[in-house]
DNA sequence: ACCCAGGCGGGCG
DNA sequence: CGCCCGCATGGG
């Protein structure tokens, strides 16, 4: 039996292709428009139909599907409104033209703070081969109806409180071994991540800043894709070689006047404006 | 071979 | 404070 939920404006392919936490631990296939992510001790699997305009996923009826599809791919966020407010200049109408229908995901805390901190100094494909690495090692399996092993979960940060620096080091996280270890440990027994607020982004990005590998980067990252906070805005080196060609006449600016910049420009949404000038950046350079 | 990748913490001035 | 450096690893 399956059960569906409709949409409009929405883009598989560069959503669960964008660098969100889903890109790492999700798969898809793209010769049959298809998602598949673990969720809930089950492997959940998306069958997109339609176009970007309208359409629907379908998935195999599982009670809480509907709203956890949803909610992770932010489904009721208002995309034309959105877009009408961070289309500030040619560059960003053209990249919402070009990219139409992504969206920010919504993940599980502490599965990003995780993903992000094995992202610093790395790249997408490398960071996707860690992840992996990680779940196969920490995750418990997914079995379908027969027993078979289809899946294995994101391990949560008590599955990981144990494993050693070692242990971990071993999955290919190389020098972020340690930090890993640490936000596993801190997450456990010292700071509860599903009681930050997520709505005030000083304050959630102050206290995500605690964890030990944690820094203003991958703090923004937490807190967008995360916590879902829309104000949040990550600057890498893509971003940041953007910006300073597009408002900065090429000059090396500090990262706080960056900040400054994005939030004159795109407001409470600049969350949604950095993810489209991301994905063009990354796309392009590829 | 060389360079880069969704940065970070620590150390120094 | 701000700046600079080292850091694991694999793919272009």
């Amino acid at each position: 039996m399956s059960d569906s939920v409709s949409f409009s404006l929405f883009d598989l392919k560069h959503t669960v292709e964008s660098g969100c936490p889903l890109t790492f631990h999700g798969n898809y296939d793209e010769k049959h428009n298809q998602f598949s992510y673990s969720y809930d001790s089950a492997l959940l699997k998306l069958k997109y139909s339609g176009n970007v305009e309208k359409g629907k996923l379908v998935f195999d009826s599982k009670s809480s599907a509907k709203q956890e599809i949803t909610k992770r791919f932010r489904l009721s966020d208002n995309l034309e409104s959105i877009y009408r407010k961070i289309n500030t200049d040619t560059h960003v109408d053209s990249t919402i033209k070009r990219y139409r229908g992504m969206r920010v995901t919504l993940n599980d805390p502490w599965e990003t703070t995780l993903c992000f901190i094995i992202s610093q100094f790395n790249n997408v494909k490398r960071i996707r081969l860690i992840v992996k690495k990680m779940m196969d090692v920490y995750g418990e399996d997914i079995t379908d109806d027969e027993g078979n092993v289809v899946a294995k979960s994101f391990p949560t940060c008590e599955d990981l409180k144990t494993a050693t620096v070692k242990e971990i080091f071993a999955c290919g996280t190389g020098f972020r071994a340690k930090y890993i270890a640490h936000a596993a440990e801190y997450c456990t027994n010292n700071m509860d991540l599903y009681k930050l607020n997520p709505g005030n982004y000083e304050k959630l990005k102050e206290e995500l800043m605690e964890i030990q590998g944690v820094g203003d980067k991958v703090a923004d990252c937490i807190a967008l894709m995360g916590y879902g906070n829309l104000k949040a805005f990550p600057i890498d080196v893509h971003i940041r070689r953007s910006m300073e060609r597009l408002y900065f006449k090429s000059k090396k600016t500090k990262i706080r006047v960056l900040h400054e910049k994005a939030e004159e420009l795109w407001n409470d949404y600049r969350g949604y404006a950095n993810q489209y000038l991301f994905h063009r950046s990354r796309m392009s350079q590829a």
